[in-house]
RNA sequence: GGGCGAUUAGCUCAGUGGUAGAGCGCUGCCUUCACACGGCAGAAGUCACAGGUUCGAGCCCUGUAUCGCCCA
């Protein structure tokens, strides 16, 4: 074994140091905790576990500071259960990202002149694939850059054979149950993407629009009605106008008929209980076949109003729009509305309005209203569970403020449209039989419309029983078409296995629907699908459900709650305890970081200027909960600061080794069992101050952690290496060292057991540093991210060590604040006087090596009966008056300055507690501890200012 | 329009009814044998505003202003 000191350079350069870490945790697998990889003592089942999964990062995506923040809370908490003794694991991966996805591979073909359906769908897929080979997943190259203890051989794909059986299962079962459904209604469609999104993919987003105002024709009558619209386009395929019921102006319209401008079609003037009086003129034009609203409208009307789509799916008008205006794309289409209207007299006014609109969240198209037939989860029943799972603490929700949020989506939450007309995804496993009757008798071939790919005989499309007639084969047929669309009317068979013929009938003749999956929807499964569901695996046995899922708030609909709603109805239990939602990164002045605007931060671009520590440890520090980060650089700067504050200790460390055991020193594993074995006497007062302060910042740290405090937890952790490890116990060791003690080698050993201890608890915040550091002792432990995470309460008893060195620090604080209000440099030695008794007394004398070499003196004299001298300075502190004598650099009006001040605080001190103690209500009324504390500080307060008083008074004798 | 949150030192932010905190920055002294990526010391606050509850409010309640977010 080496117990000799490795060499260290000065000054810390995280990347020498970074890059060999990663590799040695991987080739050693110490993050899978998988039996027999490390000493026999993983999958151990007295263990308990700790799992995580990983908000599967898009596939096409790169390292953003939303990563890196999710990323590092998880590895932090991962690998401090992992320290703690868990069986943790954290399993990674991507999801597919069905739209984003293909529109990237799309991209490439259209640079390459091609199109999807040129290629047709199965190349395409194929395509896909080999992106996916080439590109896909870089950003799982970048997770690892962070640190990212996952355990890689677990990493999952959405689309891999594992998670598409899950899925498979999840659609089946639900379809049987009847809770997945297809109907024809209206949904956001993308014209871009050319497929139907989900309620949470469109986003609405303000826009400064214009609302036209048109007059509308009574039927028999010279008079007429206005309506103002937002979109003047759709009024081709208006069906009616509706007002109020309750609206005076309209009583006498109401069942009258208008003759529809441009399109010349007659339609009513109805009521509508939901028409809002002040909205423009409060009439409304009604067209249910784009806009919510008015399908809604339509639908409550006995008979429904007839729904007219003037718009395709393309975005383009249809024919049903009228020949002039077919085939114009819908923004024009409003120009040249408005341009006829003008012309006919029937134009008001255009006045400014501002309102929200729909986006697409994918390319930010404008979503289109369109009635088309898509799949649905009815979702009511289980979102009922899922809101008392978490209203009844199965499932806590971190910080609980988005708890509000989470019930109120759910409780108006509407059935979740899962279809999607791309060709990247999980194909839905539905089949349509061509041969069979539809309810009413038809043949089912009859709704089922082909286009081919290219004309064949002349034929370019048709029904699949028209085409049938033509004579193409079942073959040719699904072998040439491009598109399929089924009507509504026929009926679809769902399976675990794939059909090739007609459950009912035993036609060879159907037809696999054309559509994929929504990615939320095998999103939706991923705690239990990452481990082997549908299979009861021991994965699924031992981690589920998982511990805690960390994550933004901005997928905690997208995702969190539909996570719940399918874990509790595949799994019959919860997939997490804990979702802990952390904060979004924004740019120094609070904006969101986005590529148009230009003010993005690139994680890499940080880890290459400061390291990955320190840059994780920032995120640690940033991540307060419930506020948003502004991430500001200088602070990565100041803890790039701390981890070369952490190396130099190491440094010092190593260069008394050297001094002071020159033959080496034992392993660290046995200077732990002799620091905790050792017989309390023999060690200086500093050793057991700073073993105490060990413990106590163990146990701060370990709660924060607990509690999800992560900022809480980086700061004791930094407080304490800092200001109480480096700033006090290694000056103080510098004591033992430089004036030989004879247990100078015991405080070695005890810095160095702190300071293993201070790596151990970093470790989770800064995994690179930690590693370099603690192998670079003589050392039998393979790693530091499975050595022991530092229990809270091993040196308690040393609490009154605690007390005592709070006098050290007192006498030399006082000294020192002298000092350097007067400027006095450092260099000069001071004389220095304590007027104290009794124990501390006693304390002083036994430290005052201590108090001389930090506070830098010449002579320390301590005395009950010392009195002031002429030209010394003063610092009253509890229990001590201390007389710093500076003859020659005595300046008494400075003094006497000094010393006012201080008593004029006193004074205010005095005073307030004064007011307080003197109300009888308080006396009364506030509880018997305050009370009595606020009683001690009184009279400690009082003695002091007389101390401080009577310090005066010889002054202004002494120096006259 | 509905809901949620924020407002504390020059900046960025913690703060759990009982003496107002940190980091950065600023000022002064010091290149002392781990570290100038450092040490020591210091200055700096009407806790947005107005009411209320309480013996006591940065913290709880109501309202106002400003900013931000979510939903429609």
């Amino acid at each position: 074994m080496n117990t000799q000191v490795k060499e260290i350079a000065k000054s810390y350069e995280p990347k020498d140091v970074e890059e060999k870490w990663y590799s040695y945790w991987m080739e050693n697998g110490f993050f899978q905790p998988s039996p027999g990889k490390l000493n026999g003592k993983l999958n151990d089942k007295s263990k308990q576990s700790y799992s995580i999964v990983i908000p599967p990062p898009n596939v096409t995506g790169s390292l953003h500071m939303g990563h890196a923040l999710n990323v590092t809370l998880q590895d932090i908490l991962s690998r401090w259960k992992r320290m703690k003794g868990y069986t943790v694991l954290w399993v990674p991966g991507t999801d597919h990202a069905g739209i984003a996805t293909q529109n990237v591979v799309e991209k490439q073909l259209a640079a390459e002149g091609l199109s999807r359906e040129a290629l047709g769908r199965a190349a395409f897929t194929e395509r896909v694939w080999q992106w996916k080979a080439l590109n896909g997943g870089q950003i799982i190259h970048q997770l690892k850059k962070l640190g990212a203890s996952c355990d890689w051989s677990r990493e999952r794909f959405t689309l891999d054979e594992g998670l598409s059986r899950a899925v498979r299962e999840v659609f089946v079962s639900l379809f049987e149950d009847g809770l997945i459904y297809r109907s024809t209604r209206l949904i956001n469609w993308c014209p871009r993407c050319s497929t139907a999104l989900s309620d949470l993919e469109a986003e609405h987003e303000e826009y400064e629009g214009k609302l036209t105002y048109i007059r509308y024709p009574l039927l028999d009558e010279h008079n007429y009605i206005i309506v103002a619209t937002t979109r003047p386009e759709t009024m081709l395929g208006d069906t009616a106008v509706a007002v109020n019921p309750d609206d005076e102006r309209y009583n006498g319209y109401i069942g009258k008929l208008l003759r529809l401008p441009l399109a010349g079609r007659t339609i009513p003037i109805i009521a509508d209980k939901e028409v809002d009086p002040s909205f423009g003129t409060g009439a409304v034009k009604v067209t249910p076949a784009h806009d919510f609203n008015d399908e809604a409208i339509a639908k409550r009307q006995s008979p429904h109003l007839p729904f007219i789509a003037v718009i395709g799916q393309d975005g383009k008008m249809t024919e049903n729009a009228g020949d002039k205006y077919a085939g114009l794309d819908r923004y024009d289409c409003r120009k040249a509305v408005i341009e006829d209207l003008k012309e006919k007299g029937l134009l008001i006014k255009e006045d400014k309005h501002t309102h929200s609109i729909a986006h697409c969240y994918r390319c930010r198209t404008i979503i289109e209203p369109l009635p088309t037939a898509q799949w649905y989860v009815d979702v009511e029943s289980m979102a009922k569970d899922a809101i008392d799972l978490v209203s009844g603490g199965k499932i806590n929700i971190i910080p609980e403020g988005w708890k509000n949020s989470y019930f109120s989506w759910m409780e108006n939450i509407k059935d979740w449209c899962i279809s999607r007309q791309i060709w990247w995804g999980h194909r839905i496993p539905v089949w349509y039989c061509a041969d069979c009757a539809t309810d009413s008798g038809h043949s089912q071939g009859q709704f089922i419309h082909v286009k081919l790919l290219k004309e064949i005989n002349g034929i370019a499309e048709g029904t699949y029983a028209e085409l049938k007639a033509f004579g193409f084969s079942h073959a040719e047929i699904i072998s040439n078409a491009k598109t399929i669309t089924v009507g509504i009317q026929v009926r679809p068979f769902s399976d675990r296995q794939d059909l090739n013929k007609c459950p009912q009938c035993g036609s060879a003749a159907i037809v696999k629907d054309p559509d994929v999956l929504d990615t939320w929807f095998s999103s939706a499964l991923w705690p239990f699908s990452t481990l082997g569901w549908p299979d009861n695996t021991d994965d699924l046995k031992t981690f589920y459900p998982t511990s805690v899922l960390v994550t933004g708030f901005d997928i905690l609909f997208f995702w969190v709650a539909r996570m719940i709603m399918m874990g509790q109805k595949f799994m019959k239990d919860v997939p997490f305890h804990d979702v802990y939602i952390h904060a979004l990164v924004r740019d120094e002045k609070g904006q969101k970081m986005s590529k148009s605007k230009g003010n993005v931060v690139d994680p890499l671009t940080i880890i290459d200027n400061y390291g990955t520590d320190s840059f994780r440890f920032s995120l640690a520090a940033f991540a307060a909960q419930g506020r948003d980060i502004k991430f500001a650089e200088e602070r990565v700067e100041g803890y790039r600061r701390f981890a070369n504050k952490l190396w130099n200790a190491s440094r010092f460390i190593k260069l008394n080794i050297d001094k002071i055991e020159p033959a080496g020193i034992s392993t660290i594993g046995e200077i732990s069992e002799e620091i905790q074995a050792l017989n309390k006497g023999s060690l200086t007062l500093p050793d057991k101050w700073i073993l105490y302060r060990l413990s106590e910042a163990a146990s701060d740290i370990d709660k924060a952690l607990a509690d999800y405090r992560f900022n809480d937890a980086s700061s004791a952790v930094y407080q304490f290496v800092w200001h109480e490890l480096c700033d006090w116990y290694i000056e103080l060791a510098k004591t033992s060292f430089e004036r030989n003690y004879p247990n100078a080698s015991l405080t070695l050993k005890c810095l160095i057991y702190v300071f293993d201890n201070s790596l151990r608890l970093l470790h989770p915040f800064m995994p690179f540093i930690t590693e370099e550091l603690w192998k670079s002792f003589p050392q039998t432990g393979q790693t530091i991210s499975l050595a022991p995470y530092p229990a809270a309460d091993m040196f308690r008893a040393y609490a009154n060590a605690n007390d005592e060195m709070s006098f050290v620090i007192d006498a030399i604080s006082g000294i020192r604040s002298i000092r350097g209000e007067f400027n006095i440099s450092p260099s000069k030695k001071l004389k220095v006087s304590v007027k104290t008794s009794g124990k501390i007394r006693k304390m002083l004398i036994d430290n005052s090596d201590f108090i001389v070499d930090l506070a830098k003196l010449e002579t320390l004299e301590t005395g009950s009966n010392i009195e002031k001298k002429p030209s010394t300075m003063t610092a009253v502190k509890t229990g001590m008056e201390i007389y710093v004598s500076v003859s020659g650099l005595f300046d008494v009006a400075a003094e006497f300055q000094r010393l006012g001040k201080e008593l004029k605080k006193l004074d205010t001190a005095i005073r307030d507690i004064e007011v307080k103690l003197s109300n009888m209500d308080y006396r009364d009324r506030a509880p018997k501890a305050i009370v009595e504390k606020d009683k001690l500080k009184y009279s400690e307060l009082i003695e002091k200012r007389d101390r401080i008083q009577s310090n005066i008074d010889k002054l202004k004798k002494l120096d006259k």
